[in-house]
DNA sequence: GTGAAAGCGCTAACAG
DNA sequence: CTGTTAGCGCTTTCAC
């Protein structure tokens, strides 16, 4: 592969020179700039990335966090996110924890700041702990879906006001007439559903109606199916349910099935974020989008501006800077098929 | 971030020393060692990967081009590559071509060779030319899942025996009694589905049973779901349908259900891969599974092994080399619910 | 406008 | 065993 200074000799000029017009740094006259771009186009020479990134002194690629790909949800948001990246001019390394704080932390350990020159994190069950160390190291780092725009986190993020998608959630099947309503809540470790199933509690409170049953399951459609099961053999007269997560509420459906009920006439079910799966369930989930492409880009921006800034003020001023937090557009409903009036029964 | 050379500096050694001992190269005495050791510890040192890459010349990352999410097979495996390649001590960059081959000749020109040090490429829509010349510039390529192994490609590839996965797929549907089978086969352009659909030809040929109708579809749910419903009217006393992909495969089974007809007792369906989905459908899809894992480890591997052998021998012997080709195991029938003795009618 | 020179952080011979 | 000496390929002041 020819270099920076086998271009530069085979143009007559300098290396430094053939940098300049590269970048369009600095002022080169109009036939030297050509002369170099002959070179260039000549001997098929393209910039050596991680040389760039030494004497930079900063890498085009940032890390994405993700905990697992059991959730369909994670890798539509990865590639949300790299097209948002590859729009930035950055390159992604996708970091799997599998679930495990400590393989995040080593690939934290690893590359950030060294290969990568931010942190973009989605739900990865990462220790906290680990993501501030790296911050504290000079590598920004940015949450891609917190959780509840009302509390910020200690960490840079982008938040999704997930409680008022619970609660849209709620208001749709109270519209529809439902009053007896269960609802199935994610994993109560991760925390991470609190705000959807406020938002939805709300709702019914609100409306004066019943607070729901409540079942907690994991985030899948087996936890759905087993957690809908129990709620429908505890009361059999529930009209329609509630989930904080779409693979669990395909899981619900599921369990309808099996149970001899039809979706959504004997069942309406409604679920939360809109992957692709809902589109394709049958019949098709009706659901509360949350914006993922939106989030993607807001975070990709925000990591860029922190990084920035993080170059220019050597870590000035650290104590006093607030947190920056970005909020993106509410949640909306995506009325299908899988919700409807209860049958009175 | 702490240099190398401020721990050299700190264990009153030189960099080469502390270089040695964190990579267990050279001898070195054991008492300096555990000073270095210490340093390294004291100041929190971690190694500069772009710097190292640099150095080395070689970087510790791969490139995986994918060409879109649309399929959640390439996610799932994207993961199973990362595992792989973690495993391996590379990182992987994940390039989306998003169907466009200009995209992708842009990763390719930007990032092999000069950031990461080998590619690994799943059907990702590329043009063939690209990669030729970007393992002529020096960057190995891997294809990921060749579909005929009878048949090598210009480019060193991980085949899959998809013929037999047609072919398995033929022969459990015979074996339950079908006689009238019909066909769904992945878009014609990309060929990728020709291998299957051969295999199943020969089945339903070696056991003297007529030609399935044949109908050619996009690889999605909806494509699957217009060319059943085309077959089925076109020849309603169909008893199964095979297939190339598992999302057609999916759409097959909506486009009975909405036919009225029950999978499997009026109407079998059977796929190809196993992907997360199928495995959570109602019913449950019956599928060829072809080993997602172990494509992607003898990927990694390989691509290693070339990767070692490229530094070796700068671009010796190029022209008589024999171009590489792992084989993959078996894939493999797994039964689930979706197909079953056709019912007289 | 262009060149000279220093250096990013690390590795890799080769000396001692 | 450890230190010296060169770079890897590129960017970036700062002179000229």
């Amino acid at each position: 592969m020819p270099t920076l200074s086998e271009v530069a000799r085979h143009a007559g000029v300098t290396p430094a020179t053939v940098s300049n017009v590269l970048r369009n740094r600095g002022r080169v006259g109009a036939t030297t700039r050509q002369r170099v771009l002959d070179a260039v186009q000549a001997l098929g020479y393209r910039p050596h990335l991680a040389a760039r990134a030494l004497a930079e002194g900063r890498a085009p690629t940032l890390a994405l966090m993700v905990s697992s790909i059991a959730n369909p949800f994670y890798p539509e948001f990865a590639l949300a996110v790299e097209r948002a990246a590859r729009t930035s001019g950055h390159f992604v390394i996708i970091c799997n924890t599998n679930e495990d704080p400590l393989s995040g932390r080593a690939y934290l350990e690893q590359i950030a700041g060294t290969l990568s020159e931010g942190v973009l994190v989605t739900n990865a069950n990462l220790d906290f702990a680990d993501l501030h160390t790296t911050e504290a190291r000079g590598t920004p780092v940015v949450l891609c879906m917190w959780e509840r725009p009302a509390e910020p986190p200690g960490l840079p993020c982008v938040a999704v006001d997930f409680r008022r998608a619970g609660e849209l959630a709620g208001l749709h099947l109270l519209e529809l007439g439902h009053r007896r309503i269960g609802a199935i809540v994610g994993s109560k470790a991760s925390g991470i559903h609190a705000a959807r199933y406020e938002g939805f509690v709300d709702a019914l409170r609100t409306a004066g109606v019943p607070k729901a049953r409540v079942k907690h399951a994991a985030d899948t459609i087996q936890g759905g199916y087993a957690a809908a099961r129990a709620l429908l053999e505890s009361d059999p007269k529930l009209t329609a349910i509630f989930a904080t997560n779409n693979l669990p509420a395909l899981g619900a459906m599921h369990a309808a099935a099996d149970l001899g009920l039809n979706v959504p006439a004997d069942l309406s079910v409604i679920g939360i974020t809109d992957i692709q799966l809902a589109r394709e369930s049958r019949p098709a989930l009706t659901t509360v989008a949350v914006p993922t492409v939106e989030v993607a880009e807001l975070a990709v921006t925000l990591l860029r501006e922190l990084i920035e800034s993080s170059y220019g003020q050597q870590a000035a001023g650290r104590g006093t800077a607030r947190v920056p937090m970005r909020t993106a557009s509410s949640p909306e409903l995506v009325v299908r098929a899988s919700t409807g009036a209860p049958r009175s029964r």
